[in-house]
DNA sequence: AATGAATGAGGCTTCATTCAT
DNA sequence: TATGAATGAAGCCTCATTCAT
């Protein structure tokens, strides 16, 4: 399975990226379960390309899903210096809803829980928000009773909750953000009915 | 297609309600992809039986939508002479995600968006939920730059954050709800960078 | 999966007896590689049909071949009490060949190697013949240097040494079961090479 | 198609002999089933390769079968003029199994059926048999029913005996060539029911 | 009305063969 | 000439839906 873009032909390269952002596109539209069939169509590839490039559906989407996850990580590092640590993890958190104004976001966690590469990307992007969130406690900047973890998993939720409005603005998203993000700060926050998980 | 319970006989009846508890059940726990099959077997009937009191497998999943969607708007009522507006609208939420701690939540929103009867029925939710809000805002209770089509956009999102996690408390949405709440609430409330949908 | 053809609908027992018939057929003719396509086209029931009825195409392929090897077993158990042991095991040898004048009959031993219900009726039929060899070789008419175990691989070679003849009389194998019979002797008998499997 | 081994380019030549030993090993080991893609994986070139040698899969099969029965010609022709000229034909048997003590032999007769290379050889492979047998006949070595085509077919018969036996030592074929020998001995004969086809 | 069998479209994947590099 | 990517026709199997019993 040929995957080292330098070593790829050109042709080979140029398919496989044809096939990595139409992936992107269906599955971000259409959920997880699209056919191949659809995908390769977009791509304006034959279906035997298709597995060429990739051993199975699955192993596309934890392409795909690594793909977003490493940018995020990136993002993440980039904004880990910020003097405002609390501007910092919005900054993060920002970007991170930009990136993926496509549906069905949720996967990004499920979708290769069994997949080690996936599994791997994923642990990495969780420590680099475990720093974001630690400097931003250090700073007084966050409620005291949330954690990493709160924050990893109310990641995706602006991105979730304007899934299915029609006809949205792109970037409605910014607006839940803004009141999940004002719900995570030390002013006016209510004691939590549950411990983390 | 018989519908009405009354013209329906007994067993028919019966066997109508089997299948919508085991559609609820079912799609809450494996997601709308479930089969047929898998219903009607958790359901003790026939194939063939769904099909006399269904359409179509979306057909069954609109009825459960609206069943959840009636049992919601019948929670809306009940809390709307709540002395204390803010609490009433946080019971409202509380029983909201209290109703669906299964998986797929958000297809209550997509489900049925070409379905007449489920698109009726939740916008009779909206006319609810846009009541409790409007109580809300009158008692200061609720920041001024939401509306209730913010509350609606929201509503789904604590029992989503918490979908994808393995072994999670039953009610660790309590959680979220309670964050995106204090989100809501006017104490601290940042400027939200954009407009309402 | 419907087995039991007491149970079954009289259409569904028919299209099961039209999909063993093809599939023995099928089978027989083209190997185990006949796709399932085939069968069906043959069966004149809908692919559909088929995985209705077998769990798997290899599913098909261990119920023929069981449903041979039962009769052989048959076969045997009706000859064991024959006077002449020798001609017994003629004769169970020539009705064995005789069922099954169609092609790739190895597959009977290959087939389901790793299909408990085959294994099972295979061990039956080794048993029978177990008895038949032994009866044989108390009778004198068996060279004492062959076993049973010689007796089961050398019984499809008639039929496969007849396999690849073009227009070949159907019975033609009975020339070279008898030769080969004239082997499995003891007058003349040479000593082997090699002692049994 | 390059096949006249003087006009071939030196590498081009040993490409094409690592393929055709790749096939006969590949075809020998796991059938005529086995994908294009293992053989030239075996081989070690590429699969467009293989195809500016062959102009099929079955045109190497074709050639492999082809160079097997060359073999068994020259194998027939070196034992014509041995003094005793039943142990000849025997001689000639066994290296005929010899020859192939992998799986799958009988394509030998099968394989190239439409393929004018392999019926030609074919051809010459029974003339070279068809001398043996009569000189065994001359010498009163053979029952004298028997034909050079009955001989033909036998031959295959030990090979394919032992073909689905699991874990057989690797010449235990050599039992079975013995006991078919032995019938087609002429002491002890018993009359054919069937003519020669 | 209920049953469960039949249907056939469609999904994923393999592989012989063709073609651009 | 060698390479290895691209193709698309099957192949096996699932499942929503229809239909005979």
């Amino acid at each position: 399975m040929p995957s080292d873009p330098q070593t790829l032909r050109a042709d080979a390269a140029r398919n496989r990226q044809l096939l990595l952002a139409a992936g992107e596109r269906e599955f971000g539209e259409k959920g997880v379960d699209v056919s191949v069939a659809e995908i390769t169509r977009r791509a304006g590839v034959a279906k035997g390309t298709f597995f060429r490039h990739f051993t199975t559906k699955d192993d596309l989407l934890a392409a795909v899903v690594s793909h977003h996850v490493t940018a995020l990580i990136e993002t993440g590092e980039r904004v880990l210096d910020d003097e405002d640590p609390g501007e910092a993890l919005l900054a993060f958190l920002t970007v991170a809803a930009e990136q993926r104004q496509q549906h069905d976001v949720s996967f990004l966690l499920k979708a290769g829980e069994d997949n080690a590469r996936v599994v791997e990307v994923r642990d990495r992007l969780y420590v680099t928000i475990g720093a974001l969130v630690e400097r931003a406690h250090e700073a007084g900047q966050l409620r005291s009773d949330v954690s990493a973890t709160d924050v990893i998993l109310l990641m995706c939720a602006p991105n979730h909750v304007v899934e299915h409005v029609t006809d949205a603005a792109p970037d409605l998203w910014r607006r839940y953000l803004a009141i999940i993000f004002d719900g995570l700060r030390p002013e006016g926050a209510h004691p939590l009915p549950r411990g983390e998980p």
